[in-house]
RNA sequence: GGGCGCGUAGCUCAGCUGGUUAGAGCACCUCCCUUACAAGGAGGGGGUCGGGAGUUCGAGUCUCUCCGCGCCCACCA
C-alpha cells in the first residue's frame, strides 16, 4: 500500500496526531447520546499550584486507558478535564512564586506588578491584585498542564473543562451551598477550630497531617488548694508550659486510685495562680506523665473534647496571629496577671520559654525538662503546629455514619480494599465538616448579615443571595433589598468575609463537569458518573465528600466506580522529587526522550491500587514495543492486500487466529474488570510471538500472495492495533492510517467472533489439544537453538531435521510441514513418532 | 496503638478457586549484519517464592506467628 513510509519512525507523531485529533474532534463528546449509551467520567482536577512531575502521567494514562477502551467499546465517552486551582494551596503557592501576601485593607492599585524576583520581604497587596495575580499563575500552570495532557495523548474532550475558580464553579458550588441551607444540612456556629497560624485560616479535620516533632516534659508543681490534702503539691507533665495560663481544670482517669480522692477539690496553677477544679474523664491516660493533665483551651483536640463534655469555662490565651492575647485571662490573681504581662502578646514559642523561666523562678518546675519526640498537629502543607482558637464557622452536618458507610459498600472499589479507607475514615470522623476559610481566592459565602443600629453584624439572620443572582461575591456585591452605601454601615448590611474550603467545590465536581445547574438535560445524561478515578490519599476529602454531597442532593452515589490509583515512586523506593525543570523524572523531558507511547506504556504496569516505579527501563521496553509496531506493520501490509473473498484456510493460521480469539476474549475481560495491565500482558506476548513465529513462518507463503496467510496477516494485524490502541494510542493511530479510514480510536474493539469463526476453530486444534502453531513454533525454536549453537547464521541450510514425538503433535507439525521447512531452510525433514517429547535433530550443511 | 497493602531471579513484575521440572521483560553471557526492524534477531546461565510452624497425598498459592517496607487511621498531657 502506497501510504506506508519506507522508514516508519515515532519521532514527531504527538504532534501530528494531537492536532489531527483536534480539528478532527475525534474525541468529541456526542451529546445526543442516552444515559445508558455514555460512560461517563468524574476526572480529578489536578491541583495546578502543584508541579507537574512523571507520577501525574502514570494515573491520568490510567484513565484514558479505561476511556479509550469503553469508547470502543462502543460508548460515548464524557471525558471533561478540570484544573483545581481553587483554595488555600494555590494562594500559597502564589505567595511563594511572587514573594506577595494579601492584605484586604489595602485599596486596589491597578498597576501593580510583582518584581521579577521574590522580595525577601513579601509585598502587600489588596485582594482585588492577590486574587488577580492568582488567576494570572493558575492559567499559566494550567496551560503547561494542558501541553503535557495533550502529548500524552489523554482522550479528553477539551470542550469540556472548568476549573474550580472559574465562575461556573462558583456558581454551583454557591448554589449547592444554597441547597444545603435550604435543607438544613448547613449551620453556623462559634466554636474552637482548628487554625493555621501562617495562612491565618482554620483548616478541616481532612486537611490534616501529623509531624513529628521535638518537645519537652516539663513537670510542673501545682498546689492543692482544697480538700484534706490542701497545700500539698501536685505534680502534672506538660508539653506546653505557655498554656498554662489558659488551664482551666486538670485531669485524670476515673478509676485511677492516685487521684480519686482529689476529684471534685480544686488545684492553683503555678505562677499565674489560678483555681482549678480537678475533674475525672476516661480520656485521661493513667500511663502519660505523671498520670493527670492540665486542661487548657485550647491545646489540642482533646482539650476540646474535655472543655466541652466537661462544661468547663472558657480561657483563651492565644490568637489567631499564634501570639498570646494582651488580655490576661480571668481567674488569674494579681501576681498571675503581672507574669501574664510578660508573655502577652509574644508568640507561642517565646511565651513558652518566659513561662519555663518563671516556672523555675518560682520553684516550681519540678527537674529539668525532658526533650522527647511527639507527633503534633499540622496544616498538611503547613510549617508551623496548629492552635486551637475560637471562631465563628459554617459546618457542614454530616449524614449519620451508617448511611456513609451504605454508600461505601454501593460503590465498587478497584481494588476492594480501598473501600477500608474510606470506612476507616468514617468511622473516625469527629464533629461536623468545617467548611469556612478566611483566605480570599476561594469560593466566598454567599451571604451577608444585616447591620444593626450599634454597627454590629446579627449572624444570626443571615441574608442568602438569590439563586439567579450568583454567583456573587458578598465583599463587592450587596443583597437585594440593600443600596450598596448601606454596607458596614448600622441599619445595613455586611459581607460574609470568608470562603469556602477547596472540598466544599471540589466535592461537586460531577455537578461541575455535568453541569448540573445549567443544563439539566446534559446532566441527566452523565449522571450518576461511571468513573471515578483518584488517588488514595484523597478518599478521605474528595471521595467522601463528593459521596456526602450526592447523598444530600439526590440521593445516590455520585459515580458507579472509584479507581484508586497508587503512588510512583523513584528507583530508589522513594518518593519522586517535586522539582520540576531538569529532574530526571521531569514528564516534558521523559516523553521527549522515550515518546508519548512509552510512557504510557510503563504507566499501564501500574495496576489500580498499586503503588508504581519509575523503571527507565520500562520506558525503554515501551519505546521499543512501539517502534517494533511500525517496522512490524510495514512487513505486513508489503506483501499487499489479499483478495477481497479470501479466508484463512490454512491449518497454521487458523491456529494462530484460535489464539488471538483467546487474547480478545482475555483482554476483554480484563478491561471490563478495569485490569488494563492484564489485558496488556496479554496482547503483548502475543505480538511478540506474532512477529517471531508466526511471520517467520508464512513468510514464504506470504511472498508467494498465499490468500490465506495474506488474510490472516491482515486480520491479525488490525485486531492487535485495536487492542494496542487504548495503550499506545500515536503508534497505533500511525499504522491504522497507512491503510484504513477514520481513526483507529473510533474503531470497534474486537471480537472473537471476527478473528476465529467457530468452524475455524475446530480447525484449528485438532491434535489433542497440541495446536499447529505451538508445534510449529517449537520445531522452528529447536532448528534455530541448533543453528545457534553451531554459530551458524539463521539463514544457514538445513539438511536434514528429523522430529521426535508423540503422534499428535508430529501430525500437527504435518499440517505446516512446508511452512516449517520453509522457515528453516530445512531440505529434508523427517518425523519418528514414539518419544514421550518434542525433539529434533537437526543436520547444518557445513 | 488499630487497619490495609506489599515482600517471587540483580531490577520491574505475572503466577485464577492449592497439583506436572516456578514464568515474562530488562540486565548479564554467547552467537548471528537474515532483503520489516542492529534503537534488530537467535540462544544461554540465573530464583527452593522474607523467616518459622502448621493444614494437606501435595503450598509461591490456605492458617498461625515473626521480620522488613509502604500507606491510611488514631485523644499531641
Amino acid at each position: 500500500m502506497s501510504n506506508v513510509p519506507d522508514k516508519p519512525s515515532i519521532e514527531g507523531i504527538e504532534q501530528r496526531w494531537r492536532e489531527r485529533w483536534a480539528a478532527d474532534g475525534t474525541y468529541r463528546f456526542d451529546r445526543t447520546k442516552t444515559r445508558d449509551e455514555i460512560y461517563a467520567i468524574d476526572t480529578p482536577p489536578p491541583t495546578v499550584s502543584g508541579t507537574l512531575h512523571i507520577g501525574h502521567c502514570c494515573s491520568f494514562t490510567h484513565t484514558d486507558i479505561v476511556a479509550r477502551f469503553w469508547r470502543m467499546r462502543g460508548k460515548e465517552v464524557f471525558y471533561p478535564m478540570g484544573w483545581d486551582d481553587n483554595g488555600l494551596n494555590t494562594e500559597r503557592r502564589v505567595q511563594l512564586m511572587l514573594g506577595i501576601a494579601c492584605d484586604p485593607s489595602l485599596p486596589y492599585d491597578p498597576d501593580f506588578e510583582p518584581p521579577a524576583a521574590p522580595p525577601k520581604d513579601p509585598i502587600h497587596v489588596s485582594r482585588p491584585n492577590f486574587v488577580e495575580l492568582c488567576a494570572r499563575i493558575t492559567e499559566q500552570l494550567e496551560e503547561a498542564y494542558f501541553e503535557l495532557w495533550s502529548t500524552l495523548g489523554l482522550s479528553v474532550d477539551w470542550t469540556q473543562t472548568y476549573t474550580t475558580i472559574g465562575e461556573h464553579a462558583r456558581r454551583t458550588s454557591q448554589y449547592g451551598f444554597l441547597r444545603l441551607h435550604e435543607q438544613g444540612h448547613v449551620y453556623r456556629a462559634d466554636s474552637p477550630t482548628l487554625w493555621d497560624v501562617d495562612m491565618r485560616t482554620a483548616v478541616a479535620q481532612a486537611e490534616l497531617a501529623d509531624k513529628e516533632v521535638a518537645g519537652a516534659y516539663h513537670r510542673m508543681r501545682f498546689a492543692l488548694a482544697t480538700g484534706d490534702r490542701a497545700g500539698e503539691p501536685l505534680y502534672i507533665e506538660t508539653t506546653r508550659p505557655e498554656l498554662l495560663a489558659a488551664c482551666v481544670a486538670v485531669v485524670a482517669h476515673p478509676d485511677d486510685a492516685r487521684y480519686q480522692p482529689l476529684f471534685g477539690t480544686e488545684a492553683i496553677t503555678p505562677v499565674f495562680n489560678a483555681r482549678v477544679p480537678i475533674v475525672a474523664h476516661e480520656l485521661a491516660d493513667p500511663e502519660k506523665g505523671s498520670g493527670i493533665a492540665m486542661i487548657c483551651t485550647f491545646g489540642d483536640t482533646t482539650d476540646v473534647t474535655w472543655w466541652r463534655e466537661l462544661s468547663l469555662p472558657v480561657r483563651v490565651i492565644v490568637e489567631k496571629d499564634g501570639r498570646l492575647s494582651s488580655q490576661a485571662p480571668a481567674g488569674l490573681d494579681e501576681a498571675g496577671r503581672g507574669a501574664y504581662g510578660e508573655i502577652a502578646g509574644r508568640t507561642v514559642k517565646q511565651a513558652q520559654r518566659r513561662v519555663v523561666e518563671l516556672l523555675r523562678e518560682a520553684g516550681c518546675l519540678d527537674g529539668e525538662p525532658r526533650p522527647i519526640t511527639h507527633p503534633v498537629k499540622f496544616w498538611e502543607n503547613g510549617t508551623k503546629p496548629l492552635e486551637i482558637v475560637t471562631n465563628r464557622q459554617w459546618f457542614i452536618r454530616y449524614p449519620p455514619k451508617e448511611d456513609l458507610l451504605a454508600r461505601g459498600r454501593e460503590l465498587t472499589w478497584r481494588p476492594d480494599f480501598m473501600r477500608v479507607r474510606y470506612e476507616n475514615w468514617v468511622n473516625g470522623l469527629i464533629g461536623d465538616w468545617n467548611i469556612t476559610r478566611q483566605r480570599f481566592f476561594g469560593v466566598p459565602f454567599p451571604v451577608w448579615y444585616p447591620v444593626d443600629e450599634d454597627g454590629n453584624a446579627i449572624h444570626d439572620q443571615p441574608i442568602l443571595a438569590a439563586a439567579d443572582q450568583l454567583p456573587v461575591d458578598p465583599s463587592s456585591d450587596g443583597p437585594d433589598g440593600y443600596e450598596a452605601d448601606q454596607r458596614d454601615k448600622p441599619g445595613g448590611f455586611t459581607g460574609d468575609p470568608d470562603v469556602m474550603d477547596t472540598w466544599a467545590t471540589s466535592s461537586l465536581t460531577p455537578q461541575i463537569a455535568g453541569h448540573w445547574i445549567d443544563d439539566p438535560d446534559l446532566f441527566e445524561r452523565v449522571f450518576p458518573m461511571d468513573l471515578r478515578p483518584q488517588a488514595h490519599e484523597i478518599i478521605r476529602t474528595w471521595l467522601f465528600s463528593t459521596v456526602v454531597r450526592s447523598h444530600f442532593e439526590f440521593d445516590s452515589l455520585p459515580f458507579a466506580n472509584a479507581a484508586i490509583s497508587g503512588f510512583v515512586f523513584d528507583p530508589d523506593r522513594k518518593k519522586l522529587s517535586k522539582s520540576a525543570g531538569n529532574s530526571p523524572d521531569d514528564p516534558n523531558a521523559v516523553i521527549t526522550e522515550f515518546g508519548s507511547d512509552a510512557v504510557r506504556y510503563w504507566a499501564a504496569g501500574g495496576r489500580p491500587g498499586m503503588d508504581v516505579a519509575f523503571d527507565r527501563n520500562q520506558l525503554k521496553v515501551g519505546r521499543r514495543l512501539s517502534i517494533k509496531l511500525l517496522n512490524a506493520s510495514k512487513f505486513v501490509l508489503s506483501f499487499g492486500e489479499p483478495d477481497p473473498t479470501a479466508a484463512p484456510s490454512q491449518p497454521l493460521d487458523l491456529a494462530l487466529l484460535a489464539r488471538l480469539g483467546d487474547v480478545i476474549d482475555e483482554a476483554t475481560a480484563a478491561f471490563e474488570s478495569y485490569d488494563y495491565t492484564k489485558a496488556l500482558e496479554r496482547t503483548e506476548p502475543f505480538f511478540w510471538s506474532f512477529c517471531d513465529d508466526y511471520v517467520e513462518l508464512v513468510k514464504s507463503r506470504a511472498y508467494g500472495g498465499d490468500a490465506s496467510a495474506l488474510a490472516t496477516l491482515r486480520t491479525t494485524l488490525s485486531t492487535l492495533l485495536r487492542l494496542f490502541a487504548p495503550f499506545l494510542p500515536y503508534v497505533t493511530e500511525e499504522v491504522w492510517s497507512w491503510w484504513q479510514d477514520g481513526s483507529v480510536h473510533q474503531s470497534s474493539w474486537p471480537e472473537r467472533a471476527e478473528v476465529a469463526p467457530e468452524s475455524a476453530e475446530s480447525a484449528a486444534a485438532p491434535h489433542d489439544g497440541f495446536d499447529v502453531f505451538d508445534v510449529a513454533a517449537a520445531v522452528l525454536a529447536d532448528i534455530r537453538k541448533a543453528k545457534t549453537a553451531a554459530k551458524k547464521s539463521l539463514r544457514a541450510d538445513v539438511e536434514r531435521a528429523v522430529v521426535h514425538g508423540p503422534e499428535a503433535q508430529l501430525a500437527a507439525l504435518e499440517a505446516a510441514r512446508s511452512d516449517v521447512t520453509e522457515a528453516g531452510r530445512v531440505a529434508e525433514l523427517v518425523t519418528e513418532p514414539g518419544s514421550p517429547e518434542l525433539t529434533v535433530d537437526v543436520l547444518l550443511v557445513d
